[in-house]
DNA sequence: CTCAAGGTACGTCACTCATCGTACCTTCGG
DNA sequence: CCGAAGGTACGATGAGTGACGTACCTTGAG
């Protein structure tokens, strides 16, 4: 099956009631703060180790994916992950940063 | 008779997710970032002219001020309504303001 | 080749949410 | 005093959500 199923919202597209609703769920807003630590790295979903079932899982992405949050790519029995920063700090400057900062303890 | 019934969360109690899921409602959203516009402006709840009905109204001022979005003061038929900026920008710096300026078109 | 591992698709289920209508309470203006 | 207006309480409802299990697909390791 060729790829390119998976459906990433333009940059101009991206709503920010989406958005803030992906980052409502502690396990998505927990894989986005991590990824905003290092915000040019892609990373295996599979490395995020979430405490939920497999299809839960793929729930999640597809959340993070549609709203804009993150950009995947289909590797065959893998799929990558990365923020989509630059789109994320053009449309809504700070938002991630603020989100990340707070969700840091200390 | 107003025997203090509105219940608030501390500051430290406030939590993130319930911040973003309020935020996450248009309407909601709405009302926040026009607040955030005068952040130490008490306004009536009255004068934010959304529209739905009265107690669907009422359904999200409940959900604003028990996220501990706003501090609410009720005053017999009207209810007065303030953004809690300071607690706000204490807990989640940047937050509001990232929001308010991710919201405005322009 | 075989099969385990990562993901997806689909159906289900319980729960939440935004909305409404109606009834009721409280104040203020006539 | 009476009624209008702002809010609340309660119940209902339809849509959405997060969770699950199972079946299936794709790939890489053995």
């Amino acid at each position: 099956m060729a790829e390119g199923a998976l459906h990433h919202p333009a940059a101009e597209e991206i709503d920010l009631g989406a958005v803030l609703s992906a980052l409502a769920d502690p396990l998505r807003r927990r894989v986005v703060v991590e990824l905003a630590e290092r915000p040019d790295e892609e990373r295996l979903c599979a490395s995020f180790r979430l405490s939920v079932g497999k299809s839960t899982r793929t729930h999640h992405w597809r959340v993070l994916r549609e709203a804009g949050l993150v950009y995947q790519r289909d590797a065959g029995n893998r799929l990558w992950m990365r923020l989509r920063s630059e789109d994320l700090d053009r449309r809504f400057p700070g938002l991630i940063a603020a989100v990340a900062a707070a969700s840091r303890p200390s």
